[in-house]
DNA sequence: ATTTAGTGGTTTATATATGGATCATAATGG
DNA sequence: CCATTATGATCCATATATAAACCACTAAAT
């Protein structure tokens, strides 16, 4: 069964994603921790843990977030009620932009 | 079919996710695009992308980081160049971590 | 006001990620 | 040096995420 189509990923999307995975297997050895132990903490399988710390785009978000939180690793270094905060902020600056975005019929793409 | 056992995300993760899609919702459209058109920019289908957004932690790593991407949202903000500069610092870390963590057997956790 | 395009929500079929088991290797602690 | 255990890798069955097509609704733009 060959492959047909893989997805393609950006050099910063894997760049970024390895450094994530790499952040999350350094923050777990400095807490001693081993991976099955961190597996089952996150109630994942070992096996996927792995993939998450080598790096592999085609994880779970939720997983590896989870993971990252476990350790330590925060992608915005902010407290839950931080976030919360944020989250709102974003929804309302949301709430002034138009609801659904229309695009010129006519004009040529003025994208570049 | 009944779900057996849904898995578990803490509340920082879930707000963490969330956040990120809203971000990536209102940069979207800040820049004007439509759902669609990022959507194929990522290589990915709208029924995603609305779930990216929308903050649902089961979607691929790598699908939900290349859209932050193509609108400009960066997990960590810094250039490819030098994410690759701190990967290899922090494999650098890691090669002075222990290869592998070893348990102590008899003695109590000390988890607490 | 009317038209038209964007959005959100379905459903279904298919691709594929995940869990679990297993094996080999490596490296730690005694 | 030895025993033990963590790790890395592979395989398979199954759960599930994804793509695609559809619908209804909304909201732009004329």
């Amino acid at each position: 069964m060959p492959k047909v189509s893989a997805r393609a990923y950006s050099r910063y999307s894997l760049e970024a994603i390895t450094l994530l995975g790499s952040l999350i297997r350094a923050a777990r050895k400095e807490r001693k921790m081993t991976a099955q132990e961190l597996a089952d903490r996150a109630g994942i399988s070992r096996g996927l843990l792995q993939r998450i710390e080598k790096g592999d785009p085609k994880c779970e978000l939720g997983a590896t977030m989870e993971v990252a939180t476990l350790v330590g690793v925060k992608l915005f270094d902010a407290e839950a009620t931080s976030l919360t905060k944020h989250i709102l902020q974003t929804e309302a600056k949301l709430a002034l932009l138009p609801k659904s975005v229309r695009k010129k019929v006519k004009v040529a793409d003025d994208d570049f």
